[in-house]
DNA sequence: AATGAATGAGACTTCATTCAT
DNA sequence: CATGAATGAAGTCTCATTCAT
């Protein structure tokens, strides 16, 4: 697993022979497939585990009594975090879902439209108590927080001069004041 | 060349054979071959007319001598709207650009460094100049808005409820608003 | 011509595009199909140009009234000679033949055997008189001087400590003492 | 590896698919591919099998305590014997050198040029002691001798009138008379 | 006489996957 | 559990040659 995420990270998916990813392991083709019966089994796990985790902590977040503004905070943060602690995860869940099987591809998407549709009642809640500005679709305003998130991997780096923190509360930032009245 | 795009924004440029866009395009692969030496070359092409365009209308606007909140304004909006407007190029644009050769990369990620640098440079006079808040880095505060709008194909469809000009006025409000002291 | 056997030389001849050719030789393919038919045509002309000369100059040495040993002395020495005035063409000749259309390669290799049986008829003359050895099938002789003749384009170099005439002298006298009884 | 040796002794290297050689060899292209990397990978192997043998007995007779006479007889003897025993080796051996990658192809020279020092050096011992003739350069003589026996695998046939041992004595008797003094 | 776009067959090679051992 | 040889389909690209202009 490890290995196929880095390689796949670092060259994509398709152009990710099997046999390299099982080199890189130390084991044979054989064994690789004694475990995963497809390629693409590799990259669906990809997206279960990064989906399960993120999901439930932002749930968490916003079942919480925190105040709205400071839950949206959270959990821009938390995603941002996540992301970057799992840089490659995250590169190969944003490059490669377009090459996932039709069947898998929709699971994935019903999972995130969940997620999306969570943090758009935030927002829309925030929306109607005067929280948050009202000119702006709540929808779009996800699909726009969250499509900066998704980029993160492609010009996000370690040794860069900005931590994971600052980052994560930098973004969280710019998303609260874009929505403030 | 349409006809690489369109299928290089459905399926993924790996998982386009040749044949298929040559037949898409009405002509044999052997005369794809005679105007282009390299699958690749067809790609590099929809690079190029992308970033040629979008280049020197932010220039142009970069240039103007518009308020510095209106040429960012004018800036967002524009790249809403011509992203937009040539969607399947985007997706190719954004869902590719690690499968292109060393050399061609590099190449890319200049002219976009080009474009970054320049809108960091408007921020950061802004930043001076008090219009824009200061605790956010330029550079970072650049990434997040054009991540935004890099997953643009991702997720618009032109039959959806929103226009290009309605999506290109909320993302360049939220922009502002978001850097905003 | 001139491009195309240079090219033949370095590259051979399947390894070698006509498109190439056209090229060096500043024309288009079409004008090169213009005037040959067929790649393989061009490589005819290699063999007929060389095989035409050497049999021509063999043949006036052979009917001439010279002894025995000075004619084959001449001989050799013209063979070495031409072949290095005209190398590339020689290493086409010799690298190039099982690439023939069989019509073309019987023509040639007939052509080829007429010289060789005029040459052996030469040392069995000689071997009849007394001049040289009778030892060694005459045929067998011949195919080992002229051996090491086809030969020469793999080693020799115009730049080299020898001139084309000192080979030329030196190959004919080995070939002499050899056959000396 | 048969299979290949036969092609390409018949039709050429460049003349001969892949798919070619598997068919003969009853396999199938992929299998082909599992045991040899590429196509030039089969000739590397005939260069190789070729070399090694004939290097090595050379150097066993070089290193006995034979007459010089006798080393250099029974080395073009045994050079003669084992060429026609594996004519299709040869053939391919100096048909196709030409058409090897520049790697491979100065390995295999660097190795054919031990050989050649080897025996140039005998013969200028025997030129020191008087045992051979001194005013014809040994580099060019070995050349000479050699280019011969390269060129074999152009006229001998099994079922021709000659046996190898014919072949190997006779060839040995030329090189030597050709050498005396 | 010349162009150069176009063809169509075929070349080498890769690779996900299977399966006997 | 694991191996690794084998498959077979497909993929990218090349090239001699033709032909309308």
């Amino acid at each position: 697993m490890r290995a196929a995420i880095t390689l796949f990270a670092r060259k994509g998916f398709d152009a990710t022979p099997v046999r390299e990813i099982a080199d890189a392991a130390g084991v044979t083709t054989g064994a690789l497939y004694h475990y995963f019966a497809t390629k693409e089994d590799l990259l669906v796990e990809v997206y279960r585990q990064m989906q399960g985790g993120q999901r439930l902590r932002m749930e968490a977040i916003a079942d919480s009594d925190l105040p709205l503004r400071e839950k949206l905070h959270a959990i821009i943060s938390d995603v941002v975090e996540s992301t970057i602690a799992d840089l490659d995860e995250a590169v190969v869940f944003f490059q490669s879902f377009h090459l996932l099987s039709p069947r898998v591809r929709e699971m994935v998407r019903g999972e995130r439209r969940g997620y999306h549709d969570r943090v758009k009642a935030l927002i829309e809640e925030g929306q109607r108590e005067g929280t948050f500005r009202s000119d702006v679709p709540a929808t779009l305003a996800v699909s726009y927080h969250f499509g900066a998130v998704h980029r993160l991997g492609l010009w996000y780096h370690p040794d860069g001069p900005l931590s994971a923190e600052e980052v994560a509360r930098h973004f969280a930032d710019l998303t609260l004041s874009s929505l403030t009245p």
